[in-house]
DNA sequence: CCATCTTTGTGCACGCGTTCACAAAGACAT
DNA sequence: ATGTCTTTGTGAACGCGTGCACAAAGATGG
């Protein structure tokens, strides 16, 4: 999977805890399957299996939102799917609007899974004059000047972004001054919002780090030590070089101390410099 | 952020936990752009804010890789950077390919975040032959026959899919019996691996569906009930028709636990069709 | 109506992850 | 050299999430 949630201290909603609700999507993935094929009832086991989950668990999950099973049979599925997509706010239309239409805005713009799950794509919005009014996955794209009235005209209180990292801190600025209240987050930079704005965030390229890591241990535990059977190919250190051990730094600590605290604290501005493409780094 | 881990009981791998290994990319991209900046050392407080963690969990963080830190001064930025980049194994050079090449996969082979992290994209795989030797991001696109020999010729460990659900399980065998230990799957399906192959998850429906729960939560919370402030547009009941209280099963119930069974089990087919565009669902 | 069998719902214990709070360590000034 | 001040590194407590294991519930068959 991505990356996680973004603070939220494990904020328990309404008792569901936020574990839970991670997976009821995944359940509902299942249950929707099961659903075209006409199959009537599962059990939590069947289920579980299906959800890639251990069926405790599952059952545990079910139970925060109510008791919809059957003992000696299982749980009804036509009516599963209805209980979930009602708890997580799927039978309501959410209108949706991504901000900055390169390759990925682009493939999200053109993604199929949005409406079937109630949430429907209100408008494309991108900075560059040359896009505005071309075409993208039959939409025109917008100018980011409309950004706060096509906000408020359609009622939108989710927000995508897929612009570069330099731009997302103040694209994030507009949209929740516009009223936007979730925002997914592609760009590879930490959003600061204020309370009671809910962000999450995609970060393939975390996704890739993480996945580096078991590699790398992997490797490393094979009895054949330099050569991995399918291992990476052996690149003597990249990096510069490797620094040696930590020295005494040359400027004072309050100093640059100060120049950090400055770069983070005003730092509305992506500390990284704008990634040349679109994907999160 | 995105979904999460996919099973792995929580093994950690050398003593570092999970969750720390998670986080090491956030800290990573934050001391690279401190880097860039010429600063030379920072706090973890400052870090910590950078990051958008908390700094005791931070420094916890840091010591489980050892103690690189100066009490009284903080952490060498450029050590700290080649510390970390070592121990994501990301001074290797990692081959990877990318299988499914519509609108996210050309996506994925666009973004330049990439390369800078140690990842280089050594193929493009499509099962389209009408694709087929067409130049996308500079490679030109190889047709799916020659996935078990670009694997092995590359001695690529990690494979990025972003096909249609339908085709994920397929691909993902396919790359697994070539070599590859480690997958980013991209398509909206629960991928079943053997034991010793990483999986991880992308998935933007989820990530909406969450935002959702909580978006419906807030506005649920507000005083006005029926219309939340920029609430999402009030539409009467879309699914089909709400099913009432659950009804006695028509069909026996082990003759429904066997079909869902076979489903599941011999399930190396994605239940759910596969998806119109690219995304994940 | 009773016995048996299946499957749910959950009490309980365990382990991981987070956070607090502080002692130890070192830099820096005098 | 000594004292002060900053910041790390970590012991310990807490809370959440997971998984086990079982009692309760209900279906099913006789």
């Amino acid at each position: 999977m991505a990356t996680g949630r973004t603070h939220r201290p494990a904020t328990r909603s309404r008792g569901i805890p936020e574990a839970t609700v991670a997976r009821l999507p995944l359940y509902l993935r299942a249950l929707t399957a099961l659903s075209e094929r006409s199959v009537p009832t599962v059990s939590s086991e069947e289920l579980a299996a299906a959800a890639g989950v251990n069926s405790a668990k599952l059952r545990k999950d079910f139970s925060y939102l109510g008791s919809y099973g059957t003992r000696g049979v299982g749980y009804d599925v036509e009516y599963l799917v209805y209980q979930i997509s009602r708890e997580l706010g799927l039978t309501q239309d959410w209108p949706v609007v991504i901000v900055g239409i390169g390759n990925l805005g682009a493939a999200l713009a053109n993604y199929g899974g949005f409406a079937s799950r109630g949430f429907r794509v209100a408008a494309l919005i991108d900075a560059d004059p040359a896009m505005t009014g071309k075409p993208v996955a039959g939409l025109p794209v917008r100018h980011t000047d409309d950004l706060e009235s096509i906000i408020r005209d359609n009622g939108v209180s989710i927000g995508v972004i897929a612009t570069p990292a330099g731009a997302a801190q103040q694209v994030c600025d507009r949209l929740v001054a516009a009223g936007v209240t979730s925002i997914l987050n592609f760009a590879p930079t930490v959003l600061s919002v204020p309370d009671g704005v809910d962000v999450r965030k995609v970060d393939l390229s975390i996704e890739l780090q993480i996945l580096a890591f078991h590699e790398q241990r992997k490797a490393g535990e094979e009895p054949g030590r330099p050569a991995a059977p399918a291992g990476p190919v052996a690149a003597a250190a990249r990096p510069a070089a490797a620094p040696a051990a930590p020295t005494a730094p040359t400027t004072s600590a309050t100093g640059s101390a100060a120049a950090v605290t400055a770069a983070t604290a005003g730092g509305r501005k992506g500390p990284e410099g704008d990634v040349p493409a679109v994907m999160p780094a």
